[in-house]
DNA sequence: AACAGTATTGCAATCGGTTACAAATGGTGT
DNA sequence: ACACCATTTGTAACCGATTGCAATACTGTT
């Protein structure tokens, strides 16, 4: 049997109060002799906390959780390093709990999963939730935040500016001199999507230039929908400069492109919305808007550090322009 | 406050312990009617269970812990997959913690907390752990098992096998004409690179071609190492076939060879090992030892269940060649 | 030596569930 | 009406820690 706090009073012939004390560093009130001696006897027992114990005793736990899904955003392992960091350094555990992809079941299994545990806040990555999913996260009043993915209901987000991604991804093409530019990999029903859609826009008609709808294709930000889209552009493109609402799409754009004949940047100049390492393992290395992800984590975690009551937040991080090959 | 099982059973006028057989399906036991009503009601209440308190008194939890390093990333998604896929099935949840990259400090702590919410099993991802660490996890009791990296020291690991994977590799590029080939990237301290080399070499003596210790290089599969390898092999290669031991080694080489003017697969042929959908995404596509990731996820899930007392372990998984553009 | 004041320690209740065992209830056959 | 057994429900102990409060042990002062 694994040792518990009272085998250790016994060895020590004190009482489970003063192990527990000891061994919780509450020490402002234990001699030096006891807690030496008890953290002695502690060692040579093997003894390990119980922490279901202590969580169900203490009404707390000192746990994030991070929920994704499954789909491939190659962008949440930079969220991630950024949460675990910063929790790290606040003494917080972290745990991780895939959602499955666009499965609303498995995604309602896994925020009642953690819920369950009573966790000290929760963030989201890259998620949308279903309405069901959303009453539960809401109803169990633990604090949560959605990192990456902005929304239009009310909930605190900490992302981008998308409409800011949008208008400066085209702005950029735009001082290259382009005048047809597509958009390419968006999901248009999602906020993000509009959001992103707007700031294109606004960007052309800033400029005076005309928009043909045709040159917006959307998707879900996968590879395919890169390769998907340069197909629909052509193979004398329709448009001299995209840009592309994912590293991914980029990527795609970039291989459909080659095969084509239509030689990046001379004929096409690509930007790239994420800024992953993987835009510069590709050739020729890939312009991008970089966003700040690694600071995503860690204001999420700050954020729900000091939310003591609900609160509101819509929170944008710093994004940047890196010139590369394909512009 | 959050509503308890007493809250429940004091509005629907029954004692805890039936409140607590209905909500933890002991419904063998209960009339239909009864069931139903403490059912509703614990819905009405918007009731939770508290987890802690479950598996203080049960003294199991039905939780698969995983632990991965921060580093070779690009595969771990896939094993990741596979153990979420196999939990679910068996109705276990799955927490994920980072240990950082070679940080023993980190890692061990990482351990600790696994240990202290005392999961039903650990899963190890890629990880090589230092000795204070590996002592932890023996005495902890917790079934554990290694992922995608064997090891020497006799602890139940599911990975590829790598001296066939070594050897598998290099019959492939001999079988193709070559006389010269490289192995690059890979760390020749660790087991699994140990057996890699072994692999080499025998396919290399099998066929009795020479080998020079100069075609080696080591590293620690990064994309960083796949240009270095190539900067040594140099602008005119000394060898005319190559073995990536990561898919990014992999790029890596492939970028440095296109800056040297050096033509893939002309003047030199690459096969990767992994087959991760980088592969597929560069250009040339990388011909690719494809390891089963997927597959090692089940299985580590499926050993952790079936191992009541701590048994040996070794299996590997299969392994097949992907020929690509690159050879 | 007595006493106040402070530093340590221990008692016992508590967190929210589960479960062995006992008690109550209900149905059946005679 | 009663014995008998099966079904359903309840009582109370327990899991392993924390913590308010009371009890005890020390310290220095007069």
């Amino acid at each position: 049997m694994k040792p518990t706090i009272k085998d250790i009073a016994k060895e020590a012939h004190v009482s489970v109060t003063t192990v527990s004390r000891v061994l919780s560093n509450k020490n402002n009130s234990n001699s030096d002799k006891t807690s030496k001696k008890v953290r002695k006897i502690a060692q040579q027992l093997g003894y390990r906390k119980n922490t279901s114990a202590v969580e169900l005793v203490t009404r707390t736990s000192n746990v994030l959780a991070v929920i994704l899904t499954a789909t491939h955003t190659n962008f949440s392992d930079e969220i991630i390093a950024g949460i675990q960091d910063q929790a790290y350094k606040n003494g917080l555990d972290v745990i991780i709990s895939y959602a499955g992809e666009n499965n609303a079941h498995r995604q309602f299994q896994s925020i009642k999963t953690i819920i369950e545990r009573s966790v000290k806040g929760i963030l989201l990555l890259a998620l949308e939730l279903d309405e069901k999913s959303r009453q539960l996260l809401i109803q169990s009043k633990i604090p949560y935040v959605f990192l990456s993915l902005a929304n239009d209901k009310k909930m605190p987000f900490i992302s981008s500016n998308d409409f800011q991604i949008g208008y400066q991804a085209t702005k950029y093409l735009i001082d290259k001199g382009h005048k047809k530019i597509g958009l390419a990999g968006l999901d248009d029903k999602s906020f993000m999507g509009k959001q992103r859609i707007s700031g294109y826009k606004k960007a052309l008609s800033d400029n005076k230039l005309k928009l043909d709808s045709e040159w917006i294709t959307t998707g879900l930000f996968t590879y395919q929908d890169g390769l998907n889209s340069m197909k629909h552009y052509g193979k004398r493109p329709q448009v001299t400069g995209v840009v592309a609402n994912s590293d991914l799409v980029g990527v795609g754009i970039l291989n459909q492109a080659r095969k084509f004949g239509v030689k990046v940047p001379r004929d096409l100049a690509i930007i790239s919305i994420d800024g992953t390492g993987l835009c510069q393992i590709v050739h020729p290395q890939l312009t991008s808007i970089t966003q700040s992800f690694y600071e995503m984590g860690i204001n999420g975690v700050n954020f729900l550090l000091n939310s003591k009551e609900p609160r509101r937040l819509s929170k944008f991080t710093s994004i940047k322009i890196e010139e590369r090959e394909s512009t």
